[in-house]
DNA sequence: ATCGTTCTTAGACTAAGTCCAATCTTCGGT
DNA sequence: ACCGAAGATTGGACTTAGTCTAAGAACGAT
């Protein structure tokens, strides 16, 4: 498996000095399609890696963070989520299960920032809440 | 001053009982242009009523809420914040400062959130983040 | 192999919020 | 005005997310 090695040479990339917790977390939360949160991390990657810590897991999201291979998100009380797809979208929060789900950038149109009165905006998202309607099935 | 009764009947319309502590809870959360957090709400209402306590602007804040007399933003990580201004509108949040301004629901158009396929979107907004320019002198 | 730099760790600590049982207020009925 | 039940408030214990620290382990360049 060449897994592992992408992993490490993703993080090399983003001056990233490799190390097994830190790849152990990477692989875990820069694939996933959820917005999982820190104690999420924590509970997934500790079932695969023998010994790691909160700080360890804290610490590698926020360099991460800030070197562009994920974002936080904090859409609800007590919730602070890490988003690996970086590129601009919007995001949906069912009501129900709290569940956060990825809204495509095209699929909105917002007209009207750049014309925004004394306010300079670096950046913006759409953020809708609701509850997703059942699963049509189709086929 | 007829301004206590007023925002005693204000209560009472709907269906709130009141009380020392929620008039003057009520007194500054329903009138400021803010978004002040529940320790902020303490702060203030602490030095004007001779005691009030942490759990009854919890509660307070929370009953308002429900009454749909505030609604509760969490636009960063930590900070549950109150806003009085209950119609929809957008907000921005001022990376210097922290300080969050409401952008008009007219000032922003969204086009496409009927078409969504699967979601159900009862409310939305756009959240905006960047610095507020130095405000320009007119006149 | 050595050594300075970087990473990880346990556990103490902080801050926001909740919960609870005891006490105090409010308010309608008399 | 007085009474009692329902409702509101209280201090303080508790929980949870996250931060901090100081000591040790791993890394990697020489
Ligand atoms: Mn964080
Ligand atoms: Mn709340
Ligand atoms: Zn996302
Ligand atoms: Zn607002």
């Amino acid at each position: 498996m060449t897994q592992r090695t992408d992993i490490r040479r993703r993080l090399e990339e983003h001056g990233i000095q490799a190390s097994a917790q830190r790849l152990a977390i990477a692989e875990y939360v820069l694939a996933t399609d959820q917005h999982p949160a820190a104690d999420t991390v924590l509970e997934v990657v500790a079932a695969r890696l023998p010994v790691v810590s909160r700080a360890t897991v804290y610490n590698t999201l926020h360099l991460f963070v800030e070197k562009g291979l994920l974002r936080e998100l904090v859409l609800s009380e007590g919730r602070v989520v890490y988003d690996p797809k970086v590129e601009p979208h919007h995001h949906f929060v069912d009501e129900t299960s709290g569940a956060i789900v990825d809204v495509p950038w095209e699929a909105l149109r917002v007209e009207g920032v750049p014309e925004l009165p004394g306010l300079d905006v670096s950046e913006f998202q759409v953020v809708l809440r609701g509850r997703r309607r059942a699963r049509r099935r189709d086929g």
